[in-house]
DNA sequence: AGCGTAAGGTCAAAGAAAGTCAAAGTCAAA
DNA sequence: TTTGACTTTGACTTTCTTTGACCTTACGCT
């Protein structure tokens, strides 16, 4: 297992107990023996909006990390993401969009599933690149509409 | 036997354990004696949906390639349908068949319906003509074979 | 206010995997 | 013996990770 999944792992550990952790970077950094430019990248890697975490930071003396978790108003949140979605949806953006549903538990483990089977990059092999994301995109947005 | 046979063995030997397998590519390729690329080679050609197989993969460090065996027993039924469906599917045909699993209690009703969407005109507007069977054809598959 | 120090942030280069594609090789069936 | 499907190979591409040099912001003290 590659650093930034340790990292990740370590975060994850430390929001368990309420969807909350603040972090000092430098000294993470120091306990796992990697640059602190290594926290950013798996913060900004793994514990974005998308993925439904909040981050705020502070610089100077005193200065944190601080990840929450998002809770999202459950009722118009699958709304708000097919609105939120443009044109194009890559591979990368799509899954922590599902992911994340998942996570909020407005999809079901089977519907995350199937919703990820489709619009794998498995599914449109045969798609032009130039289109491929078009295609996710409307796929994506179809299937949470039929959800409603 | 060839080399591809050699490597389809090799993968299916790790398979048998649960079902599932990470590989690393290009340490698999040095133990074997052969050009990464030829791991590609033996997924694509012997580890297809049509197969059974669900494949998952990612780059960059700490890369892997997942290989996992679609369950059987479950959904017989559904594999034959998978088989049954060539390169290429229409819209139409694509409906019958979803109407015809859901009549059979194959599919539930919202997952009929959230395959209906996946593979829908609508949904597949942005394809050229072209392809666009095509791509039905494999979103179809990655979708039943996701459900068993 | 101005300055020193203590955070965290950014960015780009280098490294580590996996993916793609097309050319060349093999081999059996027609 | 030609053809066509299947294999093998390798050059090139894309994606993800790691590292380090340099930048910005906040605090506390004079």
């Amino acid at each position: 297992m590659n650093l930034s999944n340790v990292i990740a792992e370590m975060i994850l550990q430390m929001l368990e107990q309420d969807g909350y952790t603040e972090i000092q970077r430098n000294e993470l950094a120091e306990t796992l023996g990697c640059v602190p430019s290594q926290i950013n990248y798996v913060i900004s890697s793994r514990f974005t909006p998308e993925h439904g975490y909040i981050v705020e930071s502070r610089r100077g003396g005193g200065g944190y990390i601080r990840i929450t978790r998002a809770k999202y108003d459950k009722g118009t949140a699958l709304m708000h993401v097919v609105n939120g979605i443009g044109q194009r949806l890559d591979d990368r953006t799509c899954r922590a969009h599902i992911y994340n549903l998942n996570y909020q538990e407005l999809l079901s483990e089977p519907v995350a599933k199937l919703i990820l089977s489709a619009t794998s990059e498995n599914s449109l092999r045969a798609a032009p690149q130039s289109v491929k994301d078009e295609i996710r995109a409307s796929i994506f947005k179809q299937m949470l509409l039929s959800l409603m």
